[in-house]
DNA sequence: ACGAAAAGGTTGACATATCCACCTGTTTTG
DNA sequence: CAAAACAGGTGGATATGTCAACCTTTTCGT
């Protein structure tokens, strides 16, 4: 994944780094994004958060563009970036938004859904793959523990070290 | 974290972007590393990658660059870019390898032994957070669901379809 | 012992992600 | 209503991560 097979810090058990969460899932989080560029690339040129944008406006519940950016939980910055390159690669027009003129809409040109007419049913049999690999109790919880996990991650509070001046 | 507080989505559930894995994990593993960076920020300038580093050979298990960098997890070549950055910045000297001359030894200077003193608690305070977050039977299972994902998001062979060539 | 293959490291190119300054349009508030 | 506060978008700079080409050293098969 990485490079070659180099026996992964996930594979070592036995040792200190196992207990350390936030590693294993940083691994765990480079391991998927690499997944779903070899199915991507297996088709076509899409990037990957260029296919996150394509997903989530194909799913049609809004295409505004601020409503599309947060629901790809992509940064502003690289929002703006990644839907020029959508538009410079012909997969995406845009219409300005009557309700707020700060944004804009977007629409699917018909290669970007042939695209994603390819990739949504192998990214889903994927999903099932990954979700196969989990017991039944592990699928009921592994949600709720990101959630959290999500919440605990969002602040720094809990270090209250009057000496924060370093 | 990323931005303001944009409601991210791993907030927004009632949609079908909730259910999907490898995003939220990817959300996940953003959130963790922006907390991450916010905790080595308040006391200099280490990066995370060089923290990482750092922490590996902390733990005093091995000194061969090798073995650090696979326990890091980290890719060759960011691994050498860091490594040169670490040199640069004092943190660590280098020492050659005499079991193979290919690898290099790596010693931390008092630098980085003073800045590990000072940041490996509160790494450990935010670990303890992180777990605090969870329930008991979560924590039980978080690992080695994490790791049965990964070993899933190792292959694609579960596309077994014969147009592969697009 | 020899040459091929594998492992380790470096570098450059590029992809992805974050941060920040700035500008524009919208909403709030006095 | 106008000024301020705020939300949205863009672009540059930088951090982080990945990939491939290349070179050196080590290991392996014969």
């Amino acid at each position: 994944m990485t490079d070659d097979s180099e026996e992964c810090a996930l594979d070592r058990d036995g040792f200190d780094l196992a207990l350390l969460l936030p590693f294993q899932i940083t691994q765990l989080s480079a391991k998927l994004a690499a997944q779903a560029r070899a199915i991507l690339v297996r088709h076509g040129s899409l990037t990957l958060p260029q296919w996150r944008i394509i997903r989530v406006v194909a799913m049609g519940l809004n295409d505004r563009s601020t409503a599309i950016r947060k629901s790809a939980g992509i940064d502003k910055s690289q929002f703006s970036k990644t839907v020029n390159a959508l538009i410079a690669d012909g997969y995406i027009t845009t219409a300005p938004c009557e309700i707020d003129q700060r944004q804009f809409r977007i629409v699917l040109t018909d290669k970007a859904l042939t695209a994603h007419a390819v990739l949504a049913p192998e990214l889903a049999a994927r999903q099932a793959h990954l979700l196969a690999a989990l017991t039944p109790e592990q699928r009921e919880m592994i949600f709720p523990a990101i959630h959290a996990l999500a919440r605990a991650a969002e602040t720094i509070e809990f270090l209250n070290n009057p000496e924060t001046k370093d």
